[in-house]
DNA sequence: GGAATACTTGCATTATGACGTCAGTTTCCC
DNA sequence: GGGAAACTGACGTCATAATGCAAGTATTCC
């Protein structure tokens, strides 16, 4: 429990019952935030699956666009999975999709990827800050 | 098609057929890297449901340990599925779990989040500089 | 000791997602 | 023009996971 006592936020704290300090869950959950934009699922879902990763994985450390056939070949399950995995990769952003001819390549997004996990991990820090509330955006303050 | 013609790796490239640049993605695949080892199914599965990421917002924009009951009164499912997801967040360590008499306060983990995907955005921006591979880790050289 | 509180666990139901097969479409090459 | 290559879309199946209910356990308070 190591942000139990902070002990700087709630100076005059009866007992170690946390539910006196700052606010109540209710509350935190009712205030905008960054993390809430942030912490998007649809993005996490599309790293949730393992095959998906390894696929991600691969066009990331190639560092270049790379065709479904060549992706394939990476994995051993069927083509059409691998496409299927390609194109929720691209509809999240994390990866670039451009045809050309009869073949789509598939370009990794890193620099779109890197910045959205650094933004997220500056919301998240400013939550631990016991300032992400209210601040950036939504403008209700006292959150917490 | 941002990265498909990078310049600087391949000078002598035939057509603009990525096939010929740096390496395949199988090639690729083969290699370890930071990345592998960051992309962590398991922790994207955790932030992969709308519901748990509700709640895992609300305990972080609180920024202090609070129990299940507390928790559950931020949403309209049931108890037991607040207290099912809170344990699966702890299960990842994106929560510590600490139980005090017959309450559990789950604590916000930000400094392991925040460092987990500082570390990734790291990891990723490394493969976009084609340098992710065989450095840091792993040893094998020559990915892309 | 007994009631109340705070969780946990088991179970059934439902929903979601991953996978493979196969048919269809578009494009390229001969 | 015809065949091959590269991908897309539409199923059906299977596995996993989310949800709600209900029963059980542990702890606190009177």
């Amino acid at each position: 429990m190591k942000q139990a006592d902070p002990g700087s936020t709630t100076p005059t704290r009866p007992a170690r019952r946390p539910a006196a300090a700052p606010a109540t869950p209710r509350q935190a959950a009712r205030r905008r935030a960054p993390v809430d934009r942030l912490l998007d699922p649809e993005l996490f879902k599309a790293l949730s699956d393992p095959t998906r990763v390894k696929l991600l994985a691969c066009v990331l450390k190639c560092s270049r666009p790379c065709s479904v056939t060549e992706v394939a070949a990476c994995c051993s399950v069927d083509f059409s999975v691998v496409a299927r995995h390609l194109t929720a990769l691209a509809r999240v952003g994390l990866l670039e999709a451009t045809k050309e001819g009869r073949t789509v390549w598939y370009a990794p997004c890193s620099d779109s990827l890197a910045s959205r996990l650094r933004q997220l991990a500056d919301a998240v820090d400013a939550c631990s800050a016991n300032s992400c509330c209210g601040d950036a955006e939504g403008g209700d303050r006292g959150c917490c």
